[in-house]
DNA sequence: ATTGGTTCCTGCTGGC
DNA sequence: TGCCAGCAGGAACCAA
């Protein structure tokens, strides 16, 4: 969502939406009554992000949210050119004051679009209660191992828990724990001190490359955004069940004795409905 | 209170 | 070769 928002920044903010076309009411939540013209004429004066969620704050004090569940995309068509027909998955289409064109592709209707007011967004039932972003400052290990005291779920299922910390998918909750050597099964609340530590610093790395390699396909050309870009190319974990273990195979634990035990390799594990990728070897 | 299971949806895949 | 059941996944909701 971040590379998302990056995307759309210079797109949207400053413009004002001059129409927007709204093709089915229903994604995961109904549209709003009247959504079309509680946008139109209205000025994004910010476009922000907390968690998953993509708030465009809009000039009459509404705040526009955005979330892309799993298959949600928003397209870029720059003005002055001819574009492909609408899809059966374009739900919402507008236009800014200048003709670029946005549509919001979802196949699967998991991704939702909502208005709020600016002072009811904090406690908005979507908003309220997400934990921490795990970009900020403030996200540090020890606030980590504060938010885990007392769980007995799964570490895995707790990344996942928006509460705990906002906005870490099964493909990151899976990475993370995959650097900072954290089994998937370990017990939430035995994540604390130093462990809790490397998961903070996992996580933040993880996070980090995957916007800057995001952020590179942004760059390059304007298109439909939200793309994995190139860091679906660099999973050292997720959907490699079978492959040999990069960290085993590098630091040598493959070898005892000096001959060559069974080889590390990523497993596969189902957790809370989710697939889980990990080393079994140096995850702990 | 916490936690595990179910549900929404459709494109893709693997097995026959 | 072609079909289709089953899977994938974010998060609200339900049940225990």
């Amino acid at each position: 969502m971040e590379t998302v928002r990056r995307g759309l920044e210079g797109v949207l903010v400053g413009k004002r939406i001059a129409r927007l076309d709204q093709r089915r009411p229903d994604l995961r939540i109904p549209l709003p009554d009247n959504f079309p013209a509680r946008i139109e004429g209205r000025r994004v004066v910010a476009l922000e992000r907390r968690a998953k969620y993509m708030l465009a704050r809009l000039d009459d004090d509404q705040v526009w949210l955005i979330h892309l569940g799993m298959s949600g995309r928003m397209g870029i068509l720059p003005a002055g050119h001819d574009h492909p027909p609408a899809g059966p998955h374009d739900h919402v289409i507008f236009e800014t004051e200048d003709g670029v064109m946005v549509r919001f592709t979802d196949a699967r209707r998991f991704g939702l679009m909502t208005l709020c007011s600016s002072a009811d967004l904090a406690e908005h039932p979507l908003i309220k209660g997400l934990g921490p972003e795990p970009l900020a400052e403030d996200f540090t290990g020890e606030r980590l191992a504060a938010a885990l005291k007392g769980k007995r779920t799964p570490i895995k299922a707790a990344l996942l828990d928006q509460r705990v910390v906002a906005g870490i998918g099964n493909i990151y909750a899976c990475e993370s724990l995959y650097y900072a050597g954290i089994s998937p099964k370990r017990s939430a609340h035995t994540v604390r001190g130093e462990r809790a530590g490397r998961l903070v610093a996992a996580i933040k790395q993880v996070l980090t490359a995957a916007i800057a390699a995001g952020g590179s396909t942004l760059r390059d050309h304007i298109q439909p955004s939200g793309e994995l870009g190139y860091f679906q190319h660099s999973f050292a974990v997720y959907d490699r069940e079978g492959d040999t273990c990069r960290h085993c195979e590098t630091v040598g634990s493959a070898v005892v004795n000096g001959a060559p035990a069974a080889v590390p390799v990523i497993r596969r594990l189902v957790q809370s409905g989710r697939s889980t990728f990990y080393c079994a070897l140096h995850q702990r």
